[in-house]
DNA sequence: TCAAAAGTGTTTCTGCTACACCCATGC
DNA sequence: GCATGGGTGTAGCAGAAACACTTTTGA
């Protein structure tokens, strides 16, 4: 491709305003499990285009900021958190996607323990949201839909091979929790007893002393995730498979 | 993020002028393989900033075109090849990577055959290519040699999953080049006999009626990818993996 | 005492790894 | 006839999958 116009001033140099600059938006799909359900966070449009309908919270990306921190900036902006998971997922550029004109939106997702976050706004009309079945929402803006499936899946992949999942948990958990979330992201059933033997013999979980309490059945034991022994072990070669 | 301004004509509505616009390019890491070394294209730049440094081939995006059309483009101006594998990698778009301004780079890359691509320009200075080993390339200019690490990174785990290592291969192959060509990529030996089994009993590749000839040695039969066939065991739930 | 989930071992089967020799061809 | 790479089978081992009963607790 040859600059739209030669510069008189500067031949031996490119200049930005040579080019045609299109607006760049940064969105974040935000994931939280809740009773063993994928949960996604939407916003509904308070401006047009699209006005009324949800889409995947996102913004404008400045010339003062980095993409990472516009995308961190719009989790803290609805969920309160600050420090969540968080990892690029693609770049959408498909012309006519914004009928306003050439907008690229580079998309991230979130994984984030949902009684951290803040309540969603209900009450300011101009920045509703509210969190859905991420396998059931209702109709998205742009090419929303398209987006969200993507992260769904890339989620669903890289939970296997990279411990991802505890993002998804309280700092304690038990291990039914663990199986469920598991179960419900990857969608189908895992055996008990070899689950657990997996899990348990990676070494990468910290059992605690402290049990469930006031359940109407045998009390589980409380596990958290050990960050450190994970990077240990990761070091000598170790890998994460479920 | 709130806009800069409001716009009182359309208060109802985001207009895209309302935001400032970074400029954005679209990089193409063009891969091919020679004598089982992995090689990467690379360009010489004529102009400002990194003037005379190597660079991964790329321009600017229009307003009208595709980012993946931008990449295949960038593509095709170089090595005239018009339809290779192309995938996205990432998007860069920290600070201060391009010392004039604001710039995000949508950087995909090419798995390309390498005798199918029209020889580098090596004539004009302006646009003077070359290949380099991947592994070891000159500095290069910008972020590139993090784009490049990345992109090698990429292909090194994608290779083992799904079967795109062919797409570097001549259509018609000898077991032994590829399995050099893992061997090359995944930087590991592998054993001759489990690879024939593992590779053969998967049933993606056409044996063909044809041997190698005039090789000072017994000749070997080549093979072809049978792309239908894959497509087929794909949908059986069959995964690729080596 | 009942309902509900926690916790625990063994056997079977599958698939990976390791390994060595004869064959065909050109020079 | 020699150098070079092509082509082939098997035994051992490790890890995945299948599978059922006892324990603890609150109501």
């Amino acid at each position: 491709m040859t600059p739209p116009k030669a510069s008189a001033a500067t031949p031996n140099a490119e200049r930005l305003t040579d080019y045609p600059q299109p607006s760049v938006t940064a969105d974040c799909v935000m994931f939280a499990v809740e009773s063993s359900e994928l949960q996604v966070l939407l916003v509904r449009r308070g401006v047009e285009p699209y006005k009324g309908e949800w889409a995947i919270p996102g913004g404008f990306v400045g010339v003062e900021m980095s993409l990472e921190d516009t995308a961190r900036s719009k989790l803290r902006e609805k969920t309160g958190i600050a420090d969540a998971y968080l990892e690029q997922l693609y770049t959408f550029g498909d012309l006519g996607r914004d009928p306003r004109g050439r907008v690229l939106t580079v998309a991230y997702f979130s994984l984030i323990r949902k009684p951290e976050a803040a309540p969603v706004s209900t009450s300011d009309a101009a920045s509703e949201a509210a969190w859905f079945p991420a396998a059931a929402t209702p109709a998205l803006a742009f090419d929303h839909a398209r987006i969200l499936d993507m992260a769904r899946q890339r989620l669903r992949n890289k939970i296997r091979y990279e411990p991802i999942g505890f993002e998804l948990l309280p700092e304690k958990f038990v291990l039914t929790d663990l199986q469920r979330l598991y179960e419900g992201i990857l969608e189908r059933e895992l055996d008990k007893r070899n689950f657990r033997k997996k899990i348990l013999g990676m070494g990468i979980l910290k059992a605690l002393d402290e049990k469930q309490q006031n359940v109407p059945h045998r009390a589980a034991r409380f596990y958290s995730f050990d960050q450190e022994a994970y990077e240990r072990l990761k070091e000598r070669g170790f890998l994460f498979e479920l």
